[in-house]
DNA sequence: CGGCACCCACAACCGACGGTTATGCCATCT
DNA sequence: AGATGGCATAACCGTCGGTTGTGGGTGCCG
């Protein structure tokens, strides 16, 4: 099975005709007709039926969809980590980060970097974990902040700061002098709350916590970051638990408790164990975690 | 990326020499050595340096071998699932058990099997659980028979029968007015037995309880089949939990008994959920299950 | 219905790439 | 020193992946 051939069944599934196939990988449209007839050919067996002039996928072609998707999808992976292995590391910081501390908290640390290190030039991304660690695994980023367990994947990880799950309210909700009181998880029975629908250990550990409410708090609308949550919040959509980060650095007019039931979240730095940290590094991460505990004294 | 350049670098750093490589993709050696050239030429960065006359994988090749691994495991896979494809299903049953299964069971079902479809042709093989399920996905085998929960993966899976761990033990062991009662799991402690390193969802289950026994069964030995384990219970290396099906069917001479902690365990058919079953598979099943029933009654 | 746009297949042609054989250099081993 | 094994270079060649050009079929419009 040669590797053109791969690529365009992929193409072909993709944009549909040949002739898009063709111009998705710059060659002419006969071209991808010959190679198209070989790879049946050396197959054995039709890829596309001929009908009315289109090509349209037989049964045995949907078969092999999924493999041949996720050979694709490991070229293009294999692409990116050679590129990236090219490139001479000129970039001492490449620091990729979750939406979340991509707010206030790692903007402030690179604005801090770059005075005393005004020469050095640094990438930010946001990225999901999952896009986290495929950049990190892919040599595309140096550092990533989130605040997941990644101890997986191969990766090591370094905890900078402790915080633990807020519950944020529209402005007047609470009496100012109990701003500071925890506010015991059973208060929120029946209350009107947004929902968090981030498929992530912190979210599962909320669910499950709000699970044993009873009545159950009143979820009518879900979102998947936490900061549309504050906006939410902030417009009067009810209450909702976010992290720490989230609840402090928010623009959004909002008030802050801590829960009673205290839900640990761990700010963590995680980078590959095969390149140890450099100088801007462990200081970037220096002033991560000077800024983090700070932020949540 | 050229898929050659990956076939190369894999098969030098497989063989450990060009000449190997080029030998293993049956091309001459100085093709070989020219295309790791050209890829090296293309990546940007040395692949190989030449040490007295020899290859050694960089620091930056290395970083790829991982990922180059699993392409070429995706390829193999690939080729395996389009030729199984191209095959015209002329084989109405390809059946894959796990070894413990393919003692009695399977053989006495085909057996019969035999008789009432004399012409069928058939093929039978055995393979742990994630071989077993990669055959399957890639149309190598129709259906596979296993004591593991395999409803993860896309697979369709019917139970056939239920039965329960057993305890086997050297002939002598106990009284044979015994022998029906259920042991108690206390009854373990501190006892000579033989271990099970399968991982699967049976042998954490096994370990789990097997771990909350006061004083620990001592296990000095441990193996990776039931059946090795019945081999060394016979020959007096101590007690073993196994499934039911490998206590009955030993042909070593153990006791068994029945273990008052009921831990469950169902045989289960496997099948691909877009090619239903025909009629001499559905048979077949049926011959497994009565089998598997007057087996373990 | 004619015109048009789109899509696929076939033919003829060409350059580059992947392969070959032959050879030389270097290191290691006996 | 000679033999062996491994890699690189050179010269050569056929095939394969690409091109342009063309034709036929289908569907959509005026």
């Amino acid at each position: 099975m040669r590797l053109r051939y791969i690529e365009l069944f992929h193409a072909v599934l993709s944009t549909g005709s040949l002739t898009g196939a063709a111009n998705l990988l710059n060659i002419s449209q006969p071209a991808a007709s010959k190679a198209l007839q070989q790879a049946e050919n050396h197959l054995g067996f039709p890829l596309f039926s001929r009908v009315r002039g289109r090509l349209q996928p037989t049964q045995q072609a949907l078969l092999m969809r999924h493999h041949i998707d996720r050979i694709m999808q490991e070229m293009y992976d294999l692409q990116r980590l050679s590129t990236n292995i090219a490139r001479p590391e000129s970039h001492p910081l490449r620091v990729t980060c979750t939406p979340t501390l991509a707010q206030t908290l790692v903007p402030d640390a690179i604005a801090r970097l770059g005075k005393v290190y005004p020469d050095t030039s640094i990438e930010l991304y946001t990225q999901h974990s999952a896009a986290m660690c495929e950049s990190l695994m892919l040599r595309e980023s140096d550092i990533g902040l989130t605040l997941q367990d990644m101890s997986r994947h191969g990766l090591l990880q370094q905890s900078l700061c402790d915080g633990s799950i807020m519950v944020i309210a529209p402005p007047g909700w609470w009496p100012e002098r109990d701003l500071a009181k925890p506010l015991p998880i059973s208060a929120l029975a029946g209350q009107p709350m947004i929902g968090i629908t981030v498929q992530d250990a912190m979210g599962n550990m909320l669910h499950g916590h709000l699970a044993e409410v009873e009545p159950a708090p009143r979820a009518h609308v879900w979102v998947q970051t936490y900061q549309l949550a504050c906006s939410l919040v902030a417009r009067g959509g009810g209450l909702a638990l976010v992290d720490p980060f989230t609840a402090r650095c928010s623009k959004e007019p909002l008030q802050t408790r801590p829960l009673k039931l205290q839900l640990d979240v761990t700010l963590r730095a995680v980078y590959r164990p095969d390149s140890p940290l450099n100088g801007v590094q462990t200081r970037f991460l220096d002033y991560v975690r000077e800024f983090a505990q700070s932020l949540l004294a």
